[in-house]
DNA sequence: CAAAACAGCGTACACCTGTTCGCTGAATGT
DNA sequence: ACATTCAGCGAACAGGTGTACGCTGTTTTG
């Protein structure tokens, strides 16, 4: 009753999983890994990968899906450190470049299949890219009263920025890293008062 | 003393790399695609290969400089065209629209291997956006009297704009196309406004 | 307790890959 | 005129690839 053997097999797709992750933070992109070297890291004979998975795409897919998952939830975290106090621009982005420094290997994958590869690929890190704005955009009209509008145009500016940034971290050192941030931080702060001066010129236009 | 040789010796070269962009235009990866095909496409024997490129690699490399140098060139027109009266951020992001209309294959490749595969293809990328940033810089400085530091921000910030909006242009038909044009537009004039009023600033405080 | 389900394995096959090696014939140099 | 250079070729090799098939031994179901 315990599913003594769905937990296995659980466990051995997480195996594949991780060994996906771990051959990708080398230097091969996600196209150019073989099955059965995933096999092969993960302990499992080639011909059992299709046990998991239909393909190698349908692994990816399923990175994607969990890194976008993942980077979500700590952003979430994130918004909570935010309401006790401390700049929502400050804590969000040291929050997202924390998040690429952890997660290179996945966020890479996002980035590099973003433009390449199959469409289902990109329509998928797209989605993950959406879920990221729609929540600043939110966030923007609620707390900000901005208009739908340009709180939109904020958003995916914003967007562009940060994810850039995060793949500007790929090779660098923790300390350069920092200097990323902080720059980030004042790229957005330079939107930031963008917007705020474009709200200001329409008020006075109507 | 024509140099029959040398140019028929350049024609295949140029047939290689011909080569190299449909079959990267088509969905796979650059580090996916192979010698063997590259060279059959391009109607040679595949070991005839060597005689113009030690790898595939710096074919890619090859690639990558013809891509940058060829958008430098057209920026270089589109800032002729602007001296002649026109807008300065529509020229410039309309041309930049216009060539990545045209050269999808080698701009996808430049964004993909900006964060991926070998350190010195990464290299050679940013090396490439680091051209672009640091023309704007300076006409930020020389033109606008910005100060270096707020112009580089500055350039920086549009770069990654420009660059991302470039991304989303791959799947999409004109019509969409257009429609991202003039988001960028509006995006780039946020930060203009906002690196206007972050000058009156830093005046104000001195 | 018998029967069914099923994760994992090993073998096998056809195919594609990069690269070596020695040859050819035409363009070049002298 | 003869010797040299050299782009391009074909054959061959060792190794990697995805996947089909049928077999196990254990877990689950009835």
């Amino acid at each position: 009753m315990a599913g003594i053997r769905a937990k296995q097999k659980e466990k051995t797709r997480q195996a594949l999983i991780n060994a996906a992750m771990n051959q990708l933070s080398a230097e091969n992109g996600f196209s150019s890994l073989s099955l059965r070297e995933v096999a092969r890291e993960a302990g499992i004979a080639p011909t059992s990968f299709y046990r998991h998975f239909r393909d190698m795409d349908e692994l990816g897919l399923t990175l994607v899906d969990e890194c976008g998952l993942a980077l979500r939830q700590l952003l979430r975290q994130a918004r909570q450190r935010i309401e006790s106090g401390g700049s929502i621009i400050r804590v969000s982005i040291e929050t997202f470049m924390q998040f690429v420094a952890d997660n290179t290997a996945t966020f890479r994958l996002l980035l590099q299949e973003r433009s390449g590869r199959s469409r289902s690929f990109r329509l998928a890190v797209v989605r993950e890219i959406d879920h990221f704005k729609a929540e600043l955009e939110d966030y923007l009209v609620n707390e900000q009263s901005f208009t739908r509008e340009l709180a939109e145009l904020q958003s995916d500016t914003i967007a562009k920025i940060v994810f850039s940034a995060g793949a500007d971290c790929f090779d660098v050192d923790e300390e350069e890293r920092e200097i990323i941030t902080e720059k980030t931080i004042q790229q957005v702060r330079l939107v930031a008062r963008g917007a705020e001066a474009t709200r200001r010129l329409l008020k006075r236009e109507s």
